[in-house]
DNA sequence: AATGAATGAGTATTCATTCAT
DNA sequence: CATGAATGAATACTCATTCAT
């Protein structure tokens, strides 16, 4: 039984890494199942089609996601912990972001893979939009902030930082350095 | 003449959509010469390998990015203008953005697309590393400013906004703003 | 099991026909499969690259010339029963000394095949100037003989009867009196 | 019109050639055209087929051993001359006699150059059936010597040099020997 | 559960040849 | 004469998947 798991397993990372150094592009079943010491054919005994493999990967990566927000914190400080966190999550383990770009993309010719990826990210699109509202309601920020955007704002700059892993941290802190300060003289 | 020229260009422009609906995971060479109207065989005696067409596409796509900087505007507007300008281009030609995606993904694993891409993005960067140098010049915004982590923020933000061209003319704004009056109460 | 080795060694024996038959020229791996009654892409499973198989029929050439020497004869019998064996091959199996012109051309451009059929010529070489210096020894042959040249000469001699298998018989037989009344010490 | 018969013999040389380095197996238009300095399409209108080149390369060859028998010489000496010379022709052209066993090997399944070889090989072995007839008139050879058999033999000793040039001239000379003084009346 | 043999549709690429210019 | 565009049949090789064992 643990067997199984741990087989599942072993095949679900191998396919990562194989995701995350040669792309959805370069992606086949047979070194997959070797690098899992098994034969390629009893592969398809874990994952019937090449698809499922790929979904499993994707809950895989999504299931890293947990959301870490520090709830306890005032919002401008669990702003810039969260981008600060995710920054450093970038720095550590870029493979992760990287696989999580080859899915987004993938994610505009597959149906079923947009939905998960869209119930991930819903619940860290909530925790920013809480973060914002609060800040707003606690005058940090003015009630002019157009809360969607910002959180967008958000989402988008972390993501456009997974394939320039070495700036990440500068790009999170200046963003939150502009939501803080702003940038006038 | 004009028609050796036509046929590449029709090459390159079936090309270009491929990826664009497909990405280079299922891009082939015969639907793409059956898009020009040719034999598969002809397709190789205009680029003799795949590779050849995929350079060729890439030239296309960044030949459209001719830097959009009116430089005699002042600083702010400037950045303002040229955000305005890309996330509208998001919104009205969204294959180019993801096809530029495709190829960011891929020039992770392409020294040569790598290379490419990364010239003729120095332009981009260094017109905005003026705009952000200026600005700081003339007191437009601190001095304390970071002007590199500014640039950027802003590549970031107009990459990751390509994904969800819905949203990115609302981000484009809110970082203009954020770089205008600050969010603060 | 039984059936693994069967098929390979189909596969190697259609091979082999169709080289006797058609040369390397116009040698082709789909009729080889056809001809083993499996499919194009099955016969890849036995041998990756055409390369590989070509070398297993090398081996199996090769293969069938174990050494016929007669050691227990005296050398001028000896060299007589060898030459004649080798003529009565050429006539009886005319295509195994077609293929073996054929690896031997293909030899000169690829070194692992020269690699090959050098090593499997060494024993014969060997065999041979054990016979002329056996013979010059036992006063057969005058010690005035060059015995290199000799064994080239045979080697040439047989070598360039492949081609005519009609001949070879009478040529071997002529080569081996020169040497009967010939070269006598 | 002077141009038509150089430009056929370039191409005929860079056939010639490209042969001799990589075989028939390698043997294509397009570098045999560029070798010549003129489109690949061009060159049909020298020769519409590959086969017509390739004949024509035939015909170059073949036509470059004129039989150069020193008919003044007596028997012996003629053919230790002829020996000597052709011995010589493969050290110092090694390619020639590789292109010749080409045509040989591809003879076997071409009757028309079949029969252009068999035509110049006549010429030949012609004037070395008049060498031992003569000698064995003479009384250089016992009468008892096989003539056809002597012909056949000097014939494939000097194929089977070709392959091995570093050995003809040390083939030819022991064989001469042999004739000297093993086949005396 | 696991294997390896087998499949067939598909992949880029090659090449002699033809044809309009 | 000469060209380059165009063809189509062929070529080795790939890969997800299936099936008998």
């Amino acid at each position: 039984m643990a067997e199984q798991v741990d087989r599942r397993q072993a095949l679900v990372n191998a396919a990562f890494s194989a995701i995350a150094e040669r792309g959805f592009e370069g992606f086949r079943l047979r070194p997959i199942a070797a690098a899992a010491g098994i034969d390629h054919s009893t592969l398809h005994h874990y994952f019937p089609t090449k698809a499922d493999l790929i979904a499993a990967v994707l809950q895989h990566v999504t299931s890293q996601f947990e959301a870490t927000m520090h709830v306890a914190l005032e919002p401008a400080a669990r702003l810039r912990r969260h981008l600060g966190e995710i920054a450093a999550a970038v720095v550590e383990r870029p493979e992760l972001f990287i696989v999580l770009d080859e899915f987004d993309l993938r994610a505009r010719r597959d149906a079923s893979m947009a939905a998960t990826i869209k119930r991930d990210e819903q619940g860290w699109r909530d925790a920013l939009v809480a973060i914002f509202e609060e800040g707003v309601e606690q005058r940090i920020w003015s009630v002019d902030l157009d809360v969607n955007a910002s959180v967008e704002l958000v989402i988008a700059t972390l993501k456009g930082s997974r394939l320039r892993p070495e700036t990440a941290e500068a790009v999170a802190k200046q963003l939150c350095d502009l939501f803080s300060t702003g940038a006038r003289a």
